[in-house]
DNA sequence: CCGCATCCCCAAAGATACTG
DNA sequence: CAGTATCTTTGGGGATGCGG
């Protein structure tokens, strides 16, 4: 990309990952590295010219790094910097932002394996009250624990929510909590609706 | 832009702003509102055709909104909407990313007025202490009041930071403190120092 | 002047085929 | 699997024009 030529963060930043894709592909990342056939599988219009344009790109902003594993698995990898890892404030700040306007899921729409544990990561951790809490999903399992995201549901947690995606949307982005089936301390699930309610983030 | 087609805020957030110069349009807006021909000078390298085309869709996106000032004053001016004030911290993520990398001020950079004050604003106010610290930099004078900024010096602040833009650019990224003269209690600026960076380590 | 719309040109994105 | 090569299409940069 043609560079903004301002001093300026902003610009400067726009300059290394404001191109198409850019941030899309470290969204990616964020949860572990990912072969070039991973990522081309994910980000799903991405041709592969530009996919290897944006990933030498991105090397030489120092945002990832290509490793190659040692046999037998040798094939390449991505994976963030910490440059790269630094970016997870934007990509969560972006995140809360398009919620505003994003709408709830269509019924047709078929997640991904572990859709769960990373929308709760990029979009809910950074805010989250320090309690325990579970959230199954239509089939998906994780829990909030401390900040934390972990898979499957842990022991004695403070609260556990159950139903389907536009439950989930309607309990956190509208704070309605009639949709999804809540157990346990409804207080703490308040709690965390009143921290993503708050428009005022970064971490 | 065509859109991402994904079912993610980040993406969803993408289609809106992700185009090229729209973040920088929205920083412009941040401090108020602009006419058409202001914007186009800030934007250097901004055609006029793309300026045009952004403030049409940001405008369908809801971010801003035109506004026709009342006689004797006649034209147009451009301000956000509540959803553009709220991508504030979407652009001082963004900001404080692109320290990580910006480099110190070049000698020759003349800045626009004000930029000091927008400078505090963007990366600094909302990571700041309860404190009032007062900075005179290269003839610009601006305090930041309690995670508040307003121009000038205040009176009795708890601190005050004189020097050249390099000067408060080494205090403030690079935690330097011999850099700027600072004048009152050096405990607050130490403070101010530990808050930026925390969460945003420098490489 | 201010606020764009038009036109032309080139760079970048999308799609597909192909190769080590 | 991990890209490169090639072609087409879209979008940005720059200049100009033009009505209010």
């Amino acid at each position: 990309m043609r560079p903004y030529n301002q001093y300026c963060p902003v610009a400067h930043a726009l300059d290394l990952v404001g191109e198409r894709w850019s941030l899309l592909l470290v969204r990616e990342l964020q949860h572990g590295p990912l072969r070039y056939s991973d990522l081309h599988d994910r980000l799903v219009g991405c041709s592969t010219n530009v996919l290897a344009s944006r990933l030498r790109d991105l090397e030489t902003a120092g945002v990832i790094t290509r490793r190659r594993l040692p046999p037998p698995a040798a094939s390449n990898v991505y994976e963030l910097t910490e440059s790269g890892r630094a970016l997870g404030p934007v990509i969560a700040a972006l995140a809360r932002w398009g919620l505003r306007t994003l709408g709830p899921p269509q019924g047709d729409a078929a997640p991904s394996p572990g859709w769960l544990e990373k929308a709760l990561r990029t979009t809910v951790a950074p805010f989250a009250p320090s309690a325990r809490i579970g959230f199954s999903i239509d089939g998906e399992e994780a829990t909030l624990d401390a900040g934390a995201v972990v898979e499957g549901l842990l022991d004695e947690p403070d609260a556990v929510v159950r139903g389907t995606p536009a439950d989930l949307y309607a309990l956190l982005v509208d704070g309605d909590t009639g949709a999804a089936e809540i157990d346990g301390d409804r207080a703490v699930i308040e709690a965390l609706i009143g921290a993503l309610a708050t428009t005022q983030p970064v971490a």
